[in-house]
DNA sequence: GTTGAGCGT
């Protein structure tokens, strides 16, 4: 079995030497960490003369019936940016792909890795050939006027979006990535909101109950958008439907799920809880029916902000979240984040949980609240096999 | 005059 295998991007480019796993497949994911876009491999066949591709199934490469080693060299595959067009909207509409498209609305667009010499203009001249832009800006330091080697783009259509995202792009002698961007500032809250109320928090959730499980209970009930379990456990969950009023009408529940019973309430956004004041739709507190105090602190128990992404294809997600401020000492509540303290202890430093494509630096302290992005997880929650990409 | 993972006043 070969231990390494050569791959290049291209004939005429250095090929790389990447390793074979121990059932003698080669992993999607190690050759997109180190050729990223990259979708397979092909390798020329030195009888025909033409390039042969290599099965991919279940994220494995596998190798060709000679072996590995009997081919000298590999390289790597990138998806074409046309292939299919009006077809795929038939498909939208039929059998499996119509469970949970993305949101097809345009939004800008970060595109990573400029040269430091590209201009506006540059980069609006660059992808003009993928459709029409509404806006493109190089991110320039205020002072000298300096490119930060990044800028944002934005289309007309959704279908130039999506053609331009799965795709690499080299633009003056540097390949950049084009993705839907995750804003550190909290200046985004707007399409937030609207994500909130099709959201619904699960309370009281034990470790038994997992990601399938969520999905199959709740399925019953309408179409889901996401799924997200924080990790490491942390005693919640929240579920997304598709449609608010479905959301909405589970909420103040309990229901049983796998003979436990969890608890239903509305999923409130972050930037909510920070205005003290009204916990926007509908919110509904649990455990919280008698006391006075009405306004105060009472009623957010379950912030968060979520977003998902796509980044080259694979679905990624992002969030941040905090716990119930409710959660009785001693069980839902992770030790050591002050997440047991006085009401109010929440506001200072939220959870933030990250995942991004490809990204494996998911190991800060977790009780290094403080800042907000020390805790950065891998989560998996599910994957492009779960939600399609674009396809 | 340098840089190269990220994330926009």
């Amino acid at each position: 079995m070969a231990e390494y295998i050569k791959v290049a991007e291209d004939e005429g480019e250095e090929p790389i030497e990447i390793p074979c796993e121990t059932d003698n497949t080669v992993l999607l994911t190690t050759l997109t960490s180190l050729f990223p876009g990259a979708s397979g491999i092909k390798y020329r066949n030195a009888e025909s003369g033409t390039m042969r591709g290599l099965r991919l199934i279940d994220g494995k490469i596998q190798p060709p019936e000679e072996g590995w080693t009997q081919v000298p060299l590999y390289y790597c595959c990138f998806p074409k940016e046309n292939k299919r067009k009006i077809e795929d909207s038939a498909d939208m509409t039929s059998s499996k792909t119509k469970r949970i498209e993305e949101k097809k609305k345009v939004s800008d667009l970060i595109v990573l890795g400029l040269p430091w010499k590209t201009t506006d203009k540059e980069l609006k001249e660059y992808f003009q050939q993928f459709g029409e832009l509404i806006m493109a800006q190089v991110k320039k330091h205020p002072k000298t006027g300096e490119s930060k080697g990044f800028g944002f783009i934005r289309f007309a259509d959704y279908e130039n979006q999506a053609k331009v995202i799965s795709k690499r792009h080299l633009i003056d002698g540097r390949y950049c990535d084009v993705r839907v961007p995750m804003s550190k500032d909290g200046f985004s809250n707007d399409h937030r909101i609207q994500e909130a109320i099709q959201k619904i928090f699960i309370g009281r959730l034990t470790e038994a109950i997992q990601y399938d499980d969520l999905k199959e209970y709740f399925s019953k009930y309408g179409e889901i958008s996401d799924i997200f379990i924080p990790k490491p456990f942390r005693g919640f969950a929240f579920v997304t439907f598709r449609e608010l009023d479905i959301a909405q009408s589970l909420c103040g529940e309990d229901h049983i799920i796998k003979g436990i019973s969890v608890h239903v309430s509305n999923a409130v956004p972050k930037f909510e809880m920070n205005y003290h004041g009204g916990a926007g739709y509908n919110s509904k507190p649990y455990g919280r029916g008698g006391g006075g105090g009405g306004g105060g602190y009472g009623g957010y128990s379950n912030s968060y902000v979520t977003h998902t992404h796509h980044h080259g294809g694979y679905h990624t997600q992002s969030h941040l979240d905090s716990p119930p401020i409710h959660t009785p000492p001693g069980t839902g509540s992770v030790a050591g984040n002050g997440a047991g303290g006085p009401p109010g202890s929440y506001s200072s430093s939220p959870y933030d949980y990250y995942s991004r494509s490809g990204s494996t630096r998911s190991n800060h302290s977790y009780h290094d609240a403080g800042n907000p992005y020390n805790n950065r997880y891998s989560q998996q929650q599910y994957n492009s096999s779960d939600y399609p990409p674009y396809y």
